[in-house]
DNA sequence: ATGGGCGAGATAGTACATTG
DNA sequence: CAATGTACTATCTCGCCCAT
């Protein structure tokens, strides 16, 4: 049978002329290629070599074994550079899961700079879960997952990124904005506008309206921040958000915020990850990328 | 189902002598 | 001088048993 070993000392012969220098550049000895050879031919019952004068010249069947080293060796080298690659975590693809929907504007500014320092490490993004984001994690589905909700488990490390308040965002003439503070009765005839997400979710509601036994007298979803602050903008309703994202969006000049009660409602973006991190090197120097572009 | 320890047998490689 | 043959050794593989 045709081993690796063969078409390296075939491919070796052909380059160097002689099975002693071929030994030499394989680290082996002459006797060593002679024997390997011989065995294969005897294997086959079919020369590869004939001798021509003190040089070897390989037979059609030797040309033929030459041609699947030229053809497999390169593949077998490329494959075993790229594991040495994977092993030392500079290839692969990171997978990002969000559980945070405002923080997109945010992730990009940190993709951005991680892509360039990991030429071979490919990012992917993912909005949707079938089961949740730590599940997600659980199943190797993703490798780090962007939280502002972490769950304590034994198997998940979170690292704080950075600290947020989450407050009211309106139009700038809007009346609410004669007020210092919003209080949850302020937004009963107000139109909120939210990200497409379920209502356990959204701060607005869990951390303000809903103790409050308060709600809103209608309620649109869009999927876009971009679309959502232009629809604020435009007077056609109100929205809460990240402080951060509202004073860096274009639309600022034309909008207003207002801390959500007395007291504000702060949040911190956690980046979760599995403890045992295995093949991915490059999941920490993410995490760290990530508290150096904070917004 | 998985993994460790062990022994028997197979195999790759070496040293050295021989051959062409 | 380079390939081949012979004897030998180190290493690997495989199958088996046993523990977890």
């Amino acid at each position: 049978m045709i081993d690796r070993q063969h078409l390296k000392i075939v491919r070796a012969i052909d380059a160097e002329g002689t099975m002693t220098e071929a030994a030499k550049s394989l680290f082996l000895t002459q006797s060593a290629l002679s024997h390997a050879m011989k065995k294969l031919e005897a294997h086959f019952d079919v020369p590869l070599w004939k001798k021509d004068g003190r040089r070897l010249t390989l037979t059609q069947a030797g040309q033929s074994v030459l041609g699947l080293a030229h053809r497999v060796l390169p593949q077998f080298e490329h494959t075993e550079a790229q594991l040495r690659r994977f092993a030392d975590g500079k290839q692969g693809i990171l997978r990002i899961g969000m559980e945070c929907y405002p923080c997109f504007e945010w992730l990009l500014k940190v993709v951005a700079p991680f892509l360039k320092a990991f030429p071979d490490v490919d990012v992917d993004v993912r909005r949707a879960f079938s089961f949740g984001g730590l599940q997600a994690l659980h199943g190797y589905d993703i490798d780090i997952l962007l939280t502002p909700d972490p769950l304590s488990l034994d198997t998940i490390t979170y690292t704080p990124v950075f600290e947020y308040e989450q407050v009211l965002v309106m139009d700038k003439h809007h009346p609410l904005t004669e007020k210092p503070y919003i209080a949850p009765q302020d937004l009963s005839n107000e139109t909120l506008i939210t990200y497409p997400v379920e209502l356990s979710r959204l701060d607005v509601f869990t951390h303000f309206l809903t103790p409050a036994n308060c709600t809103v007298k209608q309620h649109k979803t869009i999927e876009t921040t971009e679309i959502i602050l232009q629809m604020v903008a435009a007077g056609r309703g109100i929205t809460a958000l990240p402080k951060w994202l509202v004073e860096e969006a274009k639309e600022s000049e034309l909008l207003a915020c207002r801390s959500l009660g007395e007291k504000g409602v702060s949040k911190t973006l956690y980046l979760g990850h599995r403890k045992a991190q295995d093949v991915l090197g490059f999941v920490d120097d993410f995490i760290a990328l990530s508290k150096v572009h904070t917004p």
